[in-house]
RNA sequence: GGAGAGGUGGCCGAGUGGCCGAAGGCACCGGUUUGCUAAACCGGCGUAGGGUCAAACCUACCGAGGGUUCGAAUCCCUCCCUCUCCGCCA
């Protein structure tokens, strides 16, 4: 959400900035909106002054025992007015939100111009890609040869798009979020939460999952409550409406969650193995800045995701989104993109942004300096990664001939020194 | 799920129809005094919207929403949340 100032007297700025960003936003019902919205507010407020030193002149004479009763009629007929005037309010103030809500973040100046996928800019390259003296097999194809991975027990017990890990599937799991989860713990200076799944609809509009994009998120009606579809929308939200003091940020918090995605609109995308799937596991870092900060907390953060595929020895790079490809909230994002031998193709496990202050808008996030007024912070958050997507990039990359797959070294302490999967008995 | 109690400013806490945006205390900030610290004293100290060059000023907010009334923190209704006891349960 943009500042309220900025809707109703830069909106036009704000229109040429966003350019196609905004093709969607219905700029003229805004401003009218917003005029409307002004001139009903002056006038609203201007009755209720009236009515409030009315009232209290009837209040006086009621006390010296003077009759009031002309006056109570003429105030009523005030009360009636202001009554059918915050109908009229109402109904400009409702639309101008939902409107206000629907409009995407802009751009930071240094995100690359583009419309679509093709236009991001790849920033660096990390690593060397592996060799291979056979065809490398997919992760789904290795991981059920290996017994670790089972989608058709996934498909019987809940549908398409679910996965079932088994044995060192299940423990591989494990096993990388206490690394990725330690690594940022002790290294990175974050803090560990572990915070609910299961969340209310006004947190999910904090972060701007709604009203826009309730489609995407699985819903329990009995409750109204949303499954998480990252774990962004709990740990940025336990700010929500919070005023912090300067001293207290940076504050990081990294979570291991679950996330939940419905992945309406994108059938035949992606449908085999674990790359989109309807619930996965997530070790997600969230970051509540300085607006001073936020830029070079972006370049932390990504470099703190970067830090795990390089202690994987995964081959990947870092591709700057451009506008076309950026998230509604985000101001800036970098993809980290993972080498899949499989696909001769770097796939998307990690995406780290910046929303400036977007979502603290939203959620009402502020901080204040000593004597000052407060004002809204920044939030940053990114993946750290991925888990499902990480056991995919492990099982193709130190994949073997005789279709065993070597564990990376630093997981293996995290799995009792065993040094590589091979098929199992059972 | 059943029964009861309660939600007031950063915190504690008074306030049952007007003189209440809200006493008092704590915390915090500025000042005076004091050999230092402490104490004492004086003053300041919420958020948002409108308005203004800026101010003055105006409006709203006592869990949320609605109602009664000339006037609501206070009365009525609905909802949410917290706490206590019982039941159930990892």
């Amino acid at each position: 959400m943009h500042d309220s100032r900025l809707l109703s007297d830069q909106l036009d700025s704000l229109r040429t900035q966003l350019g196609t960003r905004g093709k969607d936003v219905p700029w003229d019902t805004i401003h009218t909106l917003s005029e409307q919205r002004r001139n009903l507010i002056r006038q609203v407020e201007d009755l209720r002054h009236q009515l409030k030193q009315g009232s209290d002149r009837i209040g006086q004479l009621k006390r010296n025992k003077e009759p009031a009763d002309d006056q109570m009629a003429v105030l009523r007929q005030v009360r009636e007015q202001i009554q059918s005037m915050e109908l009229e309010l109402r109904a400009v103030e409702e639309p101008l939100r939902e409107h206000a809500l629907s409009i995407p973040n802009l751009p930071h100046q240094t995100v690359p111009k583009g419309s679509h996928e093709g236009d991001n800019e790849e920033i660096r390259r990390w690593g060397d890609l592996p060799h291979f003296s056979f065809t490398p097999r997919t992760h789904f194809d290795l991981g059920e040869a290996l017994g670790i991975l089972d989608f058709p027990k996934a498909t019987k017990i809940s549908g398409a798009r679910f996965s079932v890990g088994i044995g060192m599937g299940a423990q591989l799991e494990r096993a990388l979020a206490n690394f990725m989860l330690d690594l940022h713990v002790q290294e990175h200076g974050y803090t560990e939460v572990l915070p609910p799944v299961l969340v209310n609809r006004a947190s999910m509009t904090g972060t701007g999952q709604l009203p826009k994009f309730e489609d995407d998120a699985f819903h329990v009606p009995t409750e109204d409550f949303f499954l998480i579809p990252t774990a962004e929308v709990p740990v940025t939200n336990l700010y929500r409406d919070d005023i912090l003091d300067t001293n207290q940020l940076p504050i990081r918090y990294v979570a291991h969650t679950p996330c939940f995605r419905r992945e309406a609109g994108s059938y035949g995308k992606d449908t085999q193995g674990l790359i989109r799937v309807h619930q996965f596991q997530k070790v997600e870092l969230v970051n509540f800045v300085h607006p001073e900060q936020s830029y070079d907390e972006l370049e932390r953060l990504t470099k703190a995701a970067e830090t795990i595929l390089q202690k994987l020895k995964l081959p990947y790079r870092v591709m700057a989104l451009c506008t076309g490809d950026l998230g509604f909230s985000a101001a800036k994002t970098y993809d980290l993109e993972v080498w899949l031998p499989s696909q001769q193709h770097y796939r998307e496990i990690s995406s780290c942004s910046n929303f400036e202050g977007f979502q603290a808008r939203r959620a009402n996030i502020r901080f204040r300096t000593k004597g000052e007024k407060p004002q809204f912070l920044h939030t940053l958050n990114g993946s750290g990664l991925a888990i499902g997507r990480t056991v995919v990039a492990i099982l193709e990359n130190y994949q073997q001939a005789d279709g065993s797959v070597t564990i990376p070294q630093v997981l293996q302490p995290y799995l009792h020194g065993a040094v590589s999967i091979g098929p199992s008995k059972t």
